[in-house]
DNA sequence: CCGATAGTACTGAACGGTCCAGTTCCTGAG
DNA sequence: CTCAGGAACTGGACCGTTCAGTACTATCGG
């Protein structure tokens, strides 16, 4: 809400103040990242930003307000990759093709090792954070479909695909597409080898075409 | 190992012993699907258990032991539950009745408040508990779509369903329905009004249908 | 009788947050 | 440019609490 320093250092100058803002945030990213909210230490987060604790405690107030800070300022990160990803397709001439496309730029896009923790720690806090939870929910989740469903309403008028809720075939996109590769991500390890994430692409598409044809 | 001629207290027996032991298991699942691995204390436990906490610590032989134990013991249900529920649409005379039914019993059962509590639980500690993690997907993912599988393997071959690999047309199906849900459950709350589930399996298997039609 | 358990006190370590004494950096007036 | 004053920062000590795990004695139950 609203953090008004003393001055006015705002946070988007590059004073001292606001370098030091940066590190601590930085630094406060790889250790949650790493270690979950309980198991991060406010004392390592210092110590990685190369900062004092009392400087930690000077930019943010408490442990939990400098988590919320953090999730929240990431959530407008996966809007922007859904809108640069997905304005390519409405107007394309080769639709199969350029689904196609979109799927692997998707599927790259959300199985980043980083993203992939990211989602991890606002899930495993989910419970103790709800606003946390939903606002990344809403504005990170939602907003993503609702940009891919624009994309479709445009396809639908064109007549490339069938006449249905727009957000439902998005939805139902995105799920035959992350389902697999997702739940592997989350449960077993981290990494999936380029080319089985094609072909994950590729069977996605074809499946969402077959039900979603004209 | 060198237990005496004196009974042999085997876990699955009803001895003091194996009652304690159960007692614990119970608790420890309360207290850990509350607080998350590094949140749960083992007084609590104990104290929950109505057990001494050198009790636990005779059956157990640190928390660590006693969290993998306990997440092991439940992957066996996830797939009890897809046989129950895969078993009755082998030989369906009504696919799409058939096939909703199942999409809605399906739903019904991974939103139950304490399945979700658990998946949250395990992918939260997953990069704590890597092997854990692993297990789960394994015993209870990938058994349970490798039933489905089989069923709609069953259905190609009566000619109901397009002859297609049954492995991924499982995970179609299972990404189309859970998709929207399950993401919902993990990052905002719990609840989900049993009418929209309903839309959603039926939007779903629409989907499906035409996807997978022969 | 004997192993399992209760009850409880204890250890050692970690952590969030505060406090303070001394230092560095920025700014603006002369 | 110089320089003083104040804000931001450092480093570390410190407090109160929580927690995993242990020790030990008294009790219980089969």
């Amino acid at each position: 809400m609203g953090l008004q320093e003393t001055a006015r250092p705002e946070p988007w100058e590059d004073s001292r103040s606001a370098r030091k803002r940066r590190q601590i945030l930085d630094a406060a990213k790889q250790v949650f990242l790493r270690n979950g909210y309980v198991g991060a230490s406010m004392d390592e987060v210092a110590s990685i930003a190369s900062v004092s604790k009392q400087t930690v405690y000077k930019h943010f107030t408490d442990k939990e307000q400098l988590f919320t800070q953090l999730i929240l300022d990431t959530t407008t990160d996966v809007d922007q990759i859904t809108q640069l990803i997905a304005a390519t397709v409405g107007d394309t001439r080769d639709l199969e093709r350029d689904l196609g496309e979109l799927a692997r730029r998707f599927l790259g896009a959300l199985l980043r090792p980083e993203v992939l923790r990211m989602r991890r720690l606002v899930i495993a806090e989910a419970d103790r954070f709800p606003d946390l939870g939903r606002a990344w929910y809403e504005q990170g989740f939602e907003r993503g479909l609702a940009t891919l469903a624009g994309c479709f309403g445009r396809l639908m008028d064109r007549g490339l695909l069938r006449r249905e809720d727009p957000l439902l075939a998005a939805n139902h996109f995105v799920g035959l597409l992350l389902w697999i590769p997702l739940n592997h991500a989350m449960f077993a390890g981290a990494g999936y080898p380029r080319a089985e994430a094609d072909r994950l692409a590729a069977a996605a598409t074809d499946a969402f075409l077959r039900a979603y044809a004209p």
